[in-house]
DNA sequence: ATGAAAGCGCTAACAA
DNA sequence: TTGTTAGCGCTTTCAT
């Protein structure tokens, strides 16, 4: 392995001066630095990364803890973990991967062994048993996703609420007065998840506001899940003709169940999403949807956590403002069939 | 920040104590232990993983090269990930996370910072550029899929010449000449993916034994995409009755063209998927298929990586079995409509 | 069964 | 602008 001190020696300067010229922080003559440059690459030096962080005190790692759950939709986890990775490393980190099954105690062993020099968590819940430790760690961190109590805690989320609200306000104005929402497995609200309860929250302060009237229906995977919601939806309320959809594997269900009922999209029922672009686009009808921002939110919490170890003051938190896309799944209620007619405005 | 020393101290022992007790590389007397091992609980210490892998040169990491790219299924990359990750923690490692994005080079840096101990790589390319990296090298590294030469190379994959031609044989037995392979995009073919290729040749192969007719057309996610590849396939082979289906973005798409086209599955026509178990079980028809076996991968994936961390030899390459298991979506050719008729086996 | 001490490769004062 | 040097916290020989 070849180290600093050789690259100092080939390069007829002291270890010191190599150091510098990699770091920066102190000024070096053009032709030192020329020749200590050439030296590392002809040697082919990599520095240490031990070394460093036990010297620096700085790992130049950021710890990201994915949910080991796989109730929630897998692809915006990855999205959101792809980006935080090329974020970091545009920014000189590495990430490391911490799946949630350790639990609290993965913030106590990483934080404890300075592996890395700040976190990012993901999938949080509203009273997260991982928060005190946070809170109590001098290490920055940053969230994704927003608990209950945000008090000196950085996150990073959607305006649930806001989306929610805005998905309610779509379908109001089209005319629609009985919503229906397919949430998320039962279990995501068990464990008190702050974004699909914060939809809700947004969804039935605005119906109150505009009074349409809501049924919330939790709903698993799969197609005879969604069967059986869709079925009681219509049982309870069947004059329902809007549906907000949170829940990425109950939308194409969903679409083939209607279109088997003879329910046309967006003829008789409208849909609203809120969902990845891809979902929304690629679904067997363009839907109406509200995105989910993943890459977005994996690189702002790597911007916040970057600037937190810089030591710059950042907000509380960053909530994105959501914003809806009007595709093929939404339309006034009682609108016009098939091509020719102009619909009528709710 | 607690040290080893402090913890010396504070159980009165010397530091090389502390440091055995820890790594039981040496024996302690039980009652020293017991004292060392309290100080450590109760002063709350963690090794300085820094200051361990300078000493050790071992850093306890292993890092995960994921594919950057978004046309293969995510959720098995990201169950792979989730497996390595956890498997990983249970032989005392963490994972560094890197995505594909800076090429080779990746490589080259984390091996040369003695960053990580070992690689695992995944989303292999038959040609891959980072392969002369790793041979040179000689920190351990395991392959998630199977390039073009496994010389020195420790390897681990479905055996996806087996899984076509499990496909073939069983479409076959059942009565189907004329056979259809939906593919993964272009670009994955286009890239050579070892997997797509191979399952390729092993439904060629057979279907050449088995004297049947196949015809392959890769597809882009989408029901658009699928309509026209449909309409293509329908269009040059009337008599098509077998599909093979090898994109997860595909499998909703062509169910729901067939059910729109009036082909009834499996009377008509059968599908089998080589896919994940869930989306087998969770589309609107249940899919025989020959499973995925993710976490089996990734687990395997980390056995054999410690396993060269610990000296042990290791085979070149692991092949898993595939498995095919029918469910409600191959039958015979002309079988039995709906319930009552008993279908007569092709 | 335990201790003492020499590094591991790097950073960052302190000196010049 | 550059060099000298004292650690960073741990592992591991060498002693005892």
């Amino acid at each position: 392995m070849v180290t600093l001190a050789e690259v100092a020696q080939h390069a007829g300067v002291s270890a010191s001066t190599v150091s510098y010229v990699l770091s920066g922080k102190r000024s070096i003559s053009a032709a030192t630095r020329a020749r200590v440059e050439h030296s590392i690459r002809q040697l082919g030096y990599h520095p240490n990364a031990g070394a460093r962080a036990l010297a620096s005190s700085r790992s130049n790692i950021i710890a990201l803890m994915v949910p080991l759950r796989t109730d929630l939709y897998v692809p915006v986890m990855m999205e959101i973990a792809m980006a935080v990775a090329t974020t970091a490393r545009g920014h000189g980190y590495d990430v490391l991967f911490l799946t949630g099954e350790e639990g609290p105690e993965a913030v106590r062993r990483v934080t404890g062994s300075a592996l890395a020099d700040a976190m990012i968590l993901m999938d949080v819940e509203l009273h997260d048993e991982r928060l005190p430790l946070l809170r109590e760690s001098r290490r920055p961190a940053v969230l994704i996703g927003l608990p209950a109590d945000t008090d000196r805690l950085t996150c990073v989320d959607l305006d649930f609420q806001a989306t929610g609200a805005l998905c309610v306000t779509h379908l109001a104005a089209l005319g629609h007065r009985e919503l229906a929402v397919i949430g998320e497995a039962p279990a995501v609200y068990e464990r008190h998840t702050g974004f699909a309860v914060r939809t809700l929250e947004g969804v039935r302060a605005r119906a109150g506001e505009l009074g349409v009237r809501v049924l919330h229906r939790p709903c698993e995977p799969g197609y005879a899940a969604m069967a059986a919601t869709l079925a009681r939806i219509f049982d309870e309320r069947p004059g329902t003709s809007g549906f907000v959809v949170q829940n990425e594997y109950a939308v194409e269900p969903l679409l083939t169940l209607l279109r088997q009922q003879g329910r046309a999209v967006p003829e008789d029922v409208s849909v609203v999403a809120v969902c990845p672009e891809q979902v929304a686009v690629q679904a067997s009808v363009r839907l109406t949807s509200v995105a989910i921002p993943a890459q977005e939110m994996g690189r702002r919490a790597v911007e916040l956590v970057v600037a937190k170890l810089a030591g710059q003051p950042t907000d509380e938190v960053g909530l994105l403002t959501p914003e809806l896309t009007v595709r093929a799944s939404s339309g006034p209620l009682g609108g016009a069939r098939a091509a020719g007619g102009t619909a009528a405005g709710g």
